[in-house]
DNA sequence: GTTAGCACTCGTAGATGGTGAGTGCTAATA
DNA sequence: TATTAGCACTCACCATCTACGAGTGCTAAC
């Protein structure tokens, strides 16, 4: 069941022409574009056929034609030429993030907030699902007679801390000795493993000669590992919708942002997703509110590992060439900046 | 100038009746309320009066008639009777906040995620400006052969760190030794002392012995403590907007969400805002596009200082006197669960 | 000082009709 | 056989109009 080449052509150019003007596209507006030289009726002809066969629909009798989600799944799996992105756009994305470079999470922000920027969409990023990352040294510091800071590094060069008030009383020693018997226990573990192969009950009972240390700390020390795993979501360009004709009726508008406000369901939204590029159209996403709209997101990676997500969402009617050849390119300059030579730089908040 | 009892008693209805509906108000349905049993014609001559000392408006000649910022105002100082919460509201408010009582940030998050949710507002949150808090401990700690972490205490609880890269070597004793020298330069100044008084350039060259450390270290201790004093602006129920006839206008709302959406200039906003409740209607709030709006803010302490801001933002028709009973009633247990009894146990995220 | 009565105002909602972009179908053409 | 011209038809959109009703201001009576 191909598609003509003439088919292909008027299909690509409805497309491109219903992108750019969110305007159902006649017969007569095609046959004057200089590549399709046919008549209006010849193309009416050809769209009666698109249309049944599912690539195109109709808002009324009346009215010109737009293309369906299984249109734009055509376009984007075979029709669609990634744009190579300009001199002036390659280094407006280089100088940008390069400001921010020393700061993970920042950079993470700034890139989302760019992507918006630079498609008008609303962009988003999640930092990476942490549990495979692996822990690295685990430090105990007295501050006061009450109170002591629980330090865990991860071989990400993440820092995590927290300051517990203590019940029982500790000397400096003491404090050493379990931190030390700590990092010897954890060390080399992922989070995850640590938070759930019960390493932690079994650690208690080794130590019983300051088994009160260890209860005032325990539970302090899962509760930052469960920490360290959570993923932060950015959101950026979260207005741009305003802009779009699809959403200038106030419902539609409503409905967009509330469903985008949820954060944990669009966090986990988005770790679901696969790796590497991904699009989706319309129908494809099965969350109630996204029918109408088509994500984008790619993956960018910690030191080849840890993968976090950056995308944009938008109405399905979008410039997929366009914007995944910039995501692209973020993403590729997001990963050569993890790579981590200058590793570990980043700090905490 | 004073007004009348009736003319009061008027006003003080026209305002509830607005808040209620958002519709103008008539002679007619102010009459047959029990508390004014004057004829239609009598109160139209009250209503007069009212407008013509700028305490109502007039959309248009047949319409009935709107509140000023000025009646509001008035209201506000004089009319309004703050409202005693219930036991229910009050316990809800308790028990929501209890939940996340022992990590600093969250709580404020949820509180003001409580606080839109009761009122169906938009609600912001920030944390406070650090600059009164006092150093109270600088650790250095090595991870690997070049990378140290740089770890700095605060006098409220706060912890901050930073894994810092290292381009000399160094050994153990050469840190704890900086670090020693660090927290007896330190410790008691507030951070802003520490950042402007030129402190950090004297201190570089006292250990002249050893400043290819000093120097790796001191742009990033900067940066931390810069870190520190920054303040976190929460925002929450942005959709709350939708609901507002007020809104109900695509232009105003993106308006008013996209105002919102600036971050930076929110926070400014609200740290310039003076402490206590603080209301300000409509006209009286100069920023571009707050004009229809109204503030009301209050702020929290911690342990009786180091003071915060919590608030709603809303169409000037708003319940001014259930809104402020709540924030303060609100801001009474934050300020309850942050005076330290178990103090400093504040975790980084 | 208060109220009844009445003419007047003006926003809102619904009905009407013209316009134009676009279609589907048929018959003529290359 | 594929393409095109011609034509009747459809329907969203816009502007105009009208009726309605809530509310006012003013005047005169109570």
């Amino acid at each position: 069941m191909d598609l003509s080449e003439r088919k292909l052509k008027i299909l690509s150019a409805i497309i491109g022409d219903y992108v750019r003007t969110a305007e159902p596209v006649g017969s007569r507006t095609l046959s004057k574009k200089p590549e399709l030289g046919y008549s209006p009726a010849t193309i009416r002809n050809e769209m009666a056929d698109l249309e049944e066969l599912g690539y195109l629909t109709h808002p009324h009798t009346s009215a010109g034609r737009v293309p369906s989600d299984k249109a734009y799944r055509l376009y984007v799996n075979a029709l669609m030429d990634k744009k190579e992105l300009s001199k002036e756009e390659k280094t407006l994305i280089a100088n940008r993030l390069k400001g921010s470079m020393n700061e993970f999470e920042k950079t993470i922000e700034h890139a989302a907030s760019l992507l918006s920027e630079i498609t008008n969409l609303t962009s988003f990023a999640i930092t990476p699902k942490k549990n495979e990352d692996v822990l690295k040294y685990i430090n105990l510091l007295p501050v006061d007679s009450e109170t002591v800071i629980l330090m865990i590094v991860s071989e990400s060069g993440k820092v995590n801390n927290r300051a517990i008030k203590m019940s029982v009383a500790y000397t400096e020693e003491n404090l050493n000795l379990l931190a030390k018997n700590m990092t010897y226990n954890y060390k080399g573990k992922t989070i995850s493993q640590a938070l759930t192969n019960n390493i932690i009950a079994n650690f208690e009972t080794d130590i019983i000669a300051m088994s009160g240390l260890a209860e005032d700390l325990m539970p302090n020390f899962m509760r930052t590992l469960e920490d360290m795993l959570n993923v932060n979501l950015y959101m950026e360009g979260l207005t741009n919708i305003f802009n779009i004709p699809e959403y200038s009726d106030l419902e539609k508008a409503k409905g967009f942002i509330e469903l985008l406000s949820k954060k944990e369901e669009m966090t986990r939204k988005l770790i679901e997703r696969d790796d590497g590029i991904t699009i989706s159209i319309g129908e494809e996403n099965i969350e109630d509110g996204l029918q109408d709209c088509s994500l984008i997101t790619a993956s960018y990676a910690i030191n080849g590992k840890l993968v976090g997500k950056i995308g944009v969402i938008g109405p399905t009617r979008m410039e997929y060439g366009e914007v995944t050849s910039i995501i692209e390119y973020l993403t590729d300059n997001l990963n050569n900046a993890f790579r981590l030579e200058g590793g570990g730089e980043y700090d905490e908040e």
